[in-house]
This record gives structure tokens, C-alpha cells and sequence, in this order.
DNA sequence: CTAGGTAACTTGACATTGTCAAGATGAATG
DNA sequence: CATTCATCTTGACAATGTCAAGTTACCTAG
């Protein structure tokens, strides 16, 4: 019985056909709304129609599929960075000022997953593929070249290792959207003071 | 059976006597050795000799456990930056410096402890308890207070507005203390010249 | 076109977790 | 001495991640 649907690639019969995206993209949403934590490896599955376990063919386990989610929370990022500092029509400055509140604000909009990102989840103990290390790390060395450039066009202190500076400036980045997202910095929803806050404190 | 031991107010019989203490005092080792994520409220109170659900007689849930945890936290960094701040035979560089190594230090050196103070577990959601609350708004009362002090002895930018500064400057000590706990900065062993940087960066 | 191998999927099971409800105990108070 | 009430225990439940053993159906070799 059942052998209705049959040439239909997609969502319907024994065999879904594009569960690893299906489910990458819905735990993304679930991840987004409700957290790492709270996302249930089972009700993800069954939300898709699908058994509880089917996932662990497609992802070893729910470290794995956070790892994928981490990966094009990366991505997202990257894109956003890209048109942020290809506007030749801005001052340095300016492009300073826009990739500071680009920062927080991605941050503060996909703040689940930015905790993925750069959580503990993924770091600690290595738990966190080869793929997915690179894919950070390019990240980084992204800063640290913006880094370097600003301290060459006398934005940033040039006295300072640019290396160091960078694990600086982006411990700053990070201290503040953490602890905005983690409900500690509460009222701050005028970005822009902050912003401007950080310019005047680390500017030369 | 088992009427021993009667008058002894301490570990034995049917009444612990004193099993909030050493409740704390067990759950604080293991939160230091394991973090929160890993520590298991049946667990503890197995491991302290009595029985799995103990422990709700004396805290409402894990969570109201873990804030009382977090509470004694906030008081030994309260006492650690005391001493910092109160050695008068430094200069006020000298004090500044002390003190961003000690933040650093304790961080580091109380990892899963810091991450609970300071972490979204008790802070999103207005998860925690007024007089947890007290306690933090203290600790960064105190920030703004030395914030305020190194702006007026030309230590820091004293053109910005005090609190706007201060969450900054914590930010940037938060961020920095979060990626070294979670892996990210993996070989940063030497604090010294971190400190160095950091100060280098925001020194006005 | 068919046989069989194999990837994709399901059901059943297990251990672990937080936490509640109902009962047992015993220290303190009248 | 009787009673009250905080303290502690046992039993239970639902949820979770994940493994092992079966089931299904697609694909490819003959």
C-alpha cells in the first residue's frame, strides 16, 4: 500500500529526498526563536513530519547540527561584512562606525545563534569540526585585516601589535553584544550612543 | 533501628542539620569543576548522602540553587577587588592595571563560577532573585565608580559621559575574559601582555 | 527487467535529567 | 506526653539524547 507519490522527489513517502536542508533550515528557525538549549533533536524531527531519530543520518549528533547551523550563521555574517566594507563612498571613519553597529546589530538580531558562534558549545574541549574552525578563523583573520588597516590609516593606535589590538577591539565587540544579549545591558535599545561610545573610548 | 547518634547536630541521622551549607559547598566545587550544564541536582545530593530531592527543601529549583552560587561569586570578587583597590602604594596606573589583571584572573580561574554570574542563565528572563540582582548592580556600581575616578585623574577619556564609558570598558574586559573561558583565544597564557594591550588601547 | 545492496527511515529501548506528590521521621513546643 | 511542622524519602512522570535492530524503497549491476 501507499505507493502513491512516487517520482516526487520531495517531502512525501519513506525516503523525504531533502531532509538535511528541511531540517537545517527549520532548526535554524526553532534555534533563532527559542534557543541551543531548548531545541529538542525529537520535536525537530516530528515538526518536519518525520521520526524522532531520523536526523542522526543526516547530522552524528546535536553538537553536529549545531556546527552546520554555526556554519552559515558564519556565512550570513560574512555577506553582511562584504557590503559593509565595499562602500567606497564612506570615509574610514565612517565605515568604522557602520562595521561597529553592523557588528551588534546582527548580533542582537540573531543573538541565539551568535551565541553558537562564539559560545562555549562549540569551542571548548575542540568539540567543533575542522570545517567549521576555518570557516571562524577567517572570520577572525577578517578583523584582524580590518584592524591593520585602520591603525595604518591612523584611525586605530598604531603603536599597539596589530594581533593584540585586534583580540582587543573584538573583545570589546563581543563584551558588549554578550552582555546586551544576556539581559545585562537591559535598556539599550539607542545602539547608536554606544556606538559612538566605543569610537571615542578606542579612536586615537 | 538506627537510633545512634541523636544529639549530634551534624551529618548523620534522619535531619542533615546542616545541608544548605554544604549543599552550596558541594555544588560550588562541582559547578568550578564541571560547570552548571553538567551538574545534576540528584547527583549532589547523592554525593552528599541523601536522598535525590533533598535538596528542593532548601532551594526552589536548580536555578534558584545556581543563583545562590552566583551570589557568593559576586562576594569573593568583591573582596578580591577591594584588596586591588585599597594598596595605596601604587599609582593609579599601577591600580588600574591590577585591577584589569584581576578581573582577568578570576575570570579565568573561576571560569564556569563567572559564567554563571554573569551569563544568560540568570539574567535573561529576569530569572533571578531581587537580592541576586542587588548584588550584581553593585558590582557594576563599584566599575562605575573607578570608571569615574581614572576619568578624573586623566587615566581615561573623560570627554564621554561616565556610564556610557564604563559599559564599554566593561565590555571590553567581559569580552576579552569570554573568549579566552570559551576557547576561542586559546594560547593566551600570558595575561601581562593583554593587559598591556588593552590598556595601550583605552588609555587616554 | 529484475535481484540485491545500501542509504534513508522507523520503532523500541535505555539511561539521565528536573521536579512534583504523598508519605515517613523526628525535633521542638505546648 | 501529644502534636505540630520542618525535614527528608520513595515513587512517579515527562522530556531528553542517542543507540540498536528492523523496514522501506531507490539505484545500480547483471
Amino acid at each position: 500500500m501507499a505507493k502513491v507519490v512516487k517520482k516526487i522527489k520531495t517531502n512525501a513517502g519513506y525516503h523525504h529526498g531533502e531532509l538535511r536542508e528541511t531540517l537545517l533550515k527549520e532548526a535554524t528557525l526553532m534555534v533563532n526563536a527559542t534557543g541551543t538549549q531548548s531545541l529538542s533533536m525529537r520535536a525537530l524531527g516530528e515538526s518536519i513530519g518525520v521520526s524522532r531519530t531520523a536526523l542522526y543520518h543526516h547530522f552524528k549528533n546535536k553538537n553536529d547540527l549545531l556546527s552546520a547551523i554555526a556554519e552559515s550563521g558564519f556565512d550570513t555574517w560574512q555577506g553582511l561584512v562584504d557590503k559593509i566594507i565595499s562602500n567606497n563612498d564612506s570615509s574610514e571613519q565612517q565605515i568604522l562606525r557602520n562595521y561597529i553597529k553592523g557588528y551588534i546589530e546582527f548580533s542582537t538580531e540573531n543573538a541565539f545563534i551568535y551565541e553558537l558562534m562564539f559560545g562555549s558549545a562549540l569551542w571548548k574541549e575542540q568539540a567543533s569540526s575542522e570545517s567549521l574552525k576555518n570557516t571562524a578563523y577567517k572570520s577572525f583573520q577578517f578583523h584582524l585585516s580590518l584592524t591593520a588597516r585602520w591603525q595604518k590609516s591612523g584611525i586605530l593606535n598604531s603603536d599597539v601589535d596589530t594581533l593584540r589590538l585586534a583580540q582587543v577591539t573584538w573583545g570589546t565587540l563581543h563584551g558588549i553584544c554578550k552582555l546586551i544579549i544576556d539581559g545585562i545591558y537591559a535598556d539599550n535599545k539607542n545602539i547608536d550612543h554606544l556606538v559612538d561610545t566605543i569610537i571615542a573610548s578606542q579612536v586615537h
